[in-house]
DNA sequence: GCGTTCAATGTACCT
DNA sequence: ACAGGTACATTGAACGCG
């Protein structure tokens, strides 16, 4: 019979000899469905030496392996670029390619085993041309349910599945939780506290919880929430942090209650997979910390920062509690009640904020076929990666093994130096992806590479300024066909949007798709110039930023040319005198002589910059001011000090009056001396890159995160460590401390004037000849003279 | 012993 | 575990001085 279903994941059933390909899917009537592929092997390639004969070799290979190889069979591929005679290797075991194809590699004739590490499961999601997360048709005949896995129905896969058009996906169950442990003493620990309250939300909405009596016991918290999500039966379950912390915890504590979190499709506890991530047979497991490097302008990666960024529960204020004041929570009885309602907020922001960022990470799985709970664990790199395999697949690329690089940089985007201080209506040209477009112009890619010792190829070569090196101009090389795919496909997704209405579902599915697929192009330079990259040919990217500098810089020149005056640039960017006539006929030009579309950006009525590169602020003409690169930007400086910045900026590009911007840091610090600034405006937030005992040097946010290291709070790389400066004697480094830990009177107000709102206040306004013992100064004397800004223009 | 100088270290940002 | 270019604070050793 035929069978229409939408892929939620896949995964292999290894069992003895037979390799079993489980697809999990949801019908056309609602029904979850487990599609099993018996027919499908594993299988890798041998590339054979040049002069062999490969027929010869094959049959070798079958005679000396016949017990592990099903067939061999001689094929024509293309390995970067070149052809090559490759004999196609189908093994009876499909755990077993690693294993053989390092065997044959010392065989008498074969130069080179390759695609013996892409794993099963994505090898016939790559061949068959089937992604996750869409709808698909196929040949399937039903079969007796088992009991070992819970879906409704079982069948047996009898031919490849075929896209449907159909976009709207099926009604996903989704279960959102978060959960709360009780500990004394730091980070909590399986081994010794319970979790003390589970709270979920379901998709449609019904919220649910389990809470202990008492921190004696939490065998019935746990039993509740297990019982609960078998019988809810999630198709996808959605956390904030569990993939790091919670799972693991979960299962332990099951453990040690002598239970087991057997809560997946086939009734086993999940498994710790590839990518660092934790795999749930059957089910997607969406952790939403995965997504936060999405949103670079979030700092400090928590839950609720999170879910006041993209707007979820705006209402609630005040209501945040701190991992540190969990157990007097827990212990008070009165104040019990609001943590239980903080761990239901918690899985209420995870909830809401799931339902806006679920349809991106399903388009981005589709675009790179990585699963739906791999997709967002799996770094940048390999997204892209998995795309290109996709595409090398149609081509006959062999792909390549990942081989250990040594690092060798090379040079970048070339940065203009700005003029300082204040310019008046500059508009900012940007060329359109300049580094994709850069690829597709110039054909770079690791196929079209010529290196120095090969002749020129018949089509002849583009040579790149300054490294010199050759790529072939035809045929295309598949990063020229990839990125020329995903530029079009992404323009004619926005044409598609514009004709609809923006609260439409289709709409913002279709907003899903073009964000997933501007994140691959964007991400294809980057990758090419990664030494983790399958095909990292270094040349690749150093042409890409060699014709880039050489595209911006003849920009300049053209731009000279028209009578333009460039005040910075900065990769792709030139900021010009805003002169509409000269700036269409700039933009012809450079598409004329560079082959680039360049587009007119932002437009301000005014900006300011210092000597600085990559710093800068604008005054649009909606009034609104865009920072970039400044104080106010950045993670690492106390809120209170980011806000004067801000405002000294805006009184500066609005009024141009360095003595109103003056008068008021004075107040602010007339204020902060006398502790009317909010206390959290004075946490500074640092990232801690490894373990706190590594660090040559003491710095403060090292030593705050040792500090909480001794009450027993686990930290390690890449978390970050909130700490406020104290009054006191001794090196700066030993007068801070983790903020949960501080109180106001603690507080060293001196270090906030001095290092923190003087020095990013004076940033601005030392251009007008502001000293920072100015701006020091406690109050605003009727005889002090403030230069105006007309004095330095 | 104390203040100054400067390279090294570390973090975060821009395109 | 996508690239290189850049700014800046703080540390800590070297240095100069008396």
């Amino acid at each position: 019979m035929k069978l229409s279903f939408w892929l939620i994941d896949i995964n292999p059933k290894i069992g003895g000899a037979c390799c079993e390909l489980w697809l999990w899917g949801i019908d056309q009537s609602g029904s979850r469905v487990l599609i099993i592929e018996r027919n499908f092997n594993a299988y890798f390639y041998a590339v054979v030496e040049e002069g062999c004969d490969p027929s010869k070799t094959a049959a070798e290979i079958m005679n000396a392996y016949s017990s592990s190889i099903l067939n061999a069979e001689v094929v024509e591929r293309k390995f970067f670029g070149k052809p090559v005679q490759a004999i196609k290797i189908c093994c009876k075991v499909a755990t077993e390619t690693v294993k053989l194809a390092k065997t044959l590699r010392e065989f008498e004739g074969v130069k080179e085993c390759l695609e013996d590490d892409i794993r099963v499961a994505m090898r016939y999601l790559i061949d068959n041309d089937v992604a996750p997360c869409a709808w698909y048709e196929m040949e399937a005949e039903e079969e007796e349910k088992k009991s070992s896995v819970r879906v409704d129905k079982v069948y047996d896969a009898k031919s490849i599945p075929k896209p449907l058009s159909q976009v709207e996906k099926p009604q996903l169950k989704t279960l959102s939780f978060s959960m709360i442990s009780y500990s004394r003493e730091g980070s909590p620990k399986p081994d010794r506290n319970p979790v003390v309250i589970i709270s979920t939300v379901s998709g449609d909405g019904k919220e649910k919880q389990f809470i202990a009596d008492d921190e004696k016991n939490d065998g019935p918290t746990l039993q509740g929430f297990i019982d609960y999500v078998c019988q809810f039966d999630p198709d996808i379950i959605v956390s904030f942090g569990a993939n790091a912390k919670d799972w693991d915890y979960l299962i332990k504590r099951s453990h040690r209650l002598q239970r087991t979190f057997d809560v997946d499709r086939s009734k086993k506890e999940p498994h710790t997979s590839i990518y660092g991530h934790v795999s749930f047979t059957g089910i997607a497991n969406v952790d939403l910390a995965d997504f936060m490097d999405v949103f670079p302008e979030v700092k400090v990666k928590t839950l609720s920062n999170l879910a006041h960024y993209l707007g979820v529960m705006k209402n609630e204020s005040g209501s945040e509690i701190e991992d540190v004041e969990f157990p007097d929570y827990w212990e008070d009885l009165k104040k019990r009640e609001d943590l239980i309602k903080f761990s239901l907020n918690n899985a209420r922001k995870i909830h809401i904020s799931a339902t806006l960022l679920l349809d991106f990470a399903m388009q981005l799985s589709n675009l790179v076929s990585l699963p739906l709970d791999h997709v967002m664990t799996a770094a940048v790199g390999f997204r892209v990666e998995w795309f290109l395999i996709k595409q090398t697949r149609k081509i006959g690329e062999l792909i390549p093994r990942r081989i250990e690089q040594a690092y060798r940089p090379y040079a970048g985007g070339l940065v203009l130096s700005p003029k300082p201080g204040l310019h008046d209506n500059i508009a900012v040209l940007d060329f359109k992806s300049m580094y994709p477009n850069i690829m597709i112009r110039y054909n770079l890619s690791p196929d079209t590479y010529v290196a120095p010792e090969e002749p020129e190829p018949p089509a002849g070569v583009y040579e790149t300024p300054e490294v010199k090196h050759r790529f072939r101009k035809a045929p295309p090389g598949f990063y020229k066909e990839a990125l020329t795919y995903l530029i079009e496909v992404r323009g004619k997704i926005r044409v598609q949007m514009k004709k609809l209405n923006p609260t439409t579902v289709e709409y913002s599915v279709l907003d899903a798709r073009q964000k997933a697929v501007k994140i691959i192009t964007n991400a294809a330079y980057g990758y090419a110039g990664w030494i983790g990259a399958r095909w990292y040919i270094k040349p690749v990217a150093e042409a890409a930023s060699a014709w880039g500098r050489h595209t911006i810089l003849s920009a300049t020149h053209l731009a000279e040319k028209k009578g333009l005056t460039i005040i910075y640039g900065d990769t792709d960017s030139l900021f010009l005198t805003n002169e509409t006539e000269k700036l269409i006929e700039l933009k012809e030009k450079i598409g004329e002589d560079l082959g680039l579309e360049v587009e007119v950006g932002e437009v301000y009525k005014r900006i300011f910059f210092t000597e600085a590169k990559k710093r800068y602020a604008g005054l649009r003409d909606d009034d609104s001011l865009d920072i970039v690169g400044l104080e106010v930007m950045r993670g690492d400086w106390a809120q209170v000090a980011k806000e004067v910045q801000e405002h000294v900026l805006e009184i500066i590009l609005k009024e141009q009056s360095p003595k109103n911007a003056v008068i008021f840091v004075r107040k602010v610090i007339a204020e902060l001396k006398q502790r009317k600034i909010p206390f959290h405006d004075l946490i500074i937030w640092k990232t801690l890159t490894k373990a706190p005992e590594e660090y040559s040097i003491r710095a403060p946010h090292v030593e705050a995160a040792k500090m909480l290291k001794e009450k027993g709070w686990r930290l390690s790389g890449g978390d970050k460590v909130g700490y406020v400066v104290l009054s006191g004697k001794g090196r700066f480094h030993s007068r801070v401390k983790p903020y949960v830990f501080a109180t106001y009177e603690e507080i060293d107000v001196d270090y906030y004037i001095t290092n923190q709102i003087v020095p990013a206040a004076a940033r601005i306004l030392g251009f007008f000849k502001v000293t920072e013992k100015e701006l020091s100064r406690e109050e605003t004397k009727e005889s002090e003279e403030i230069k105006s800004l007309m004095d330095y223009v």
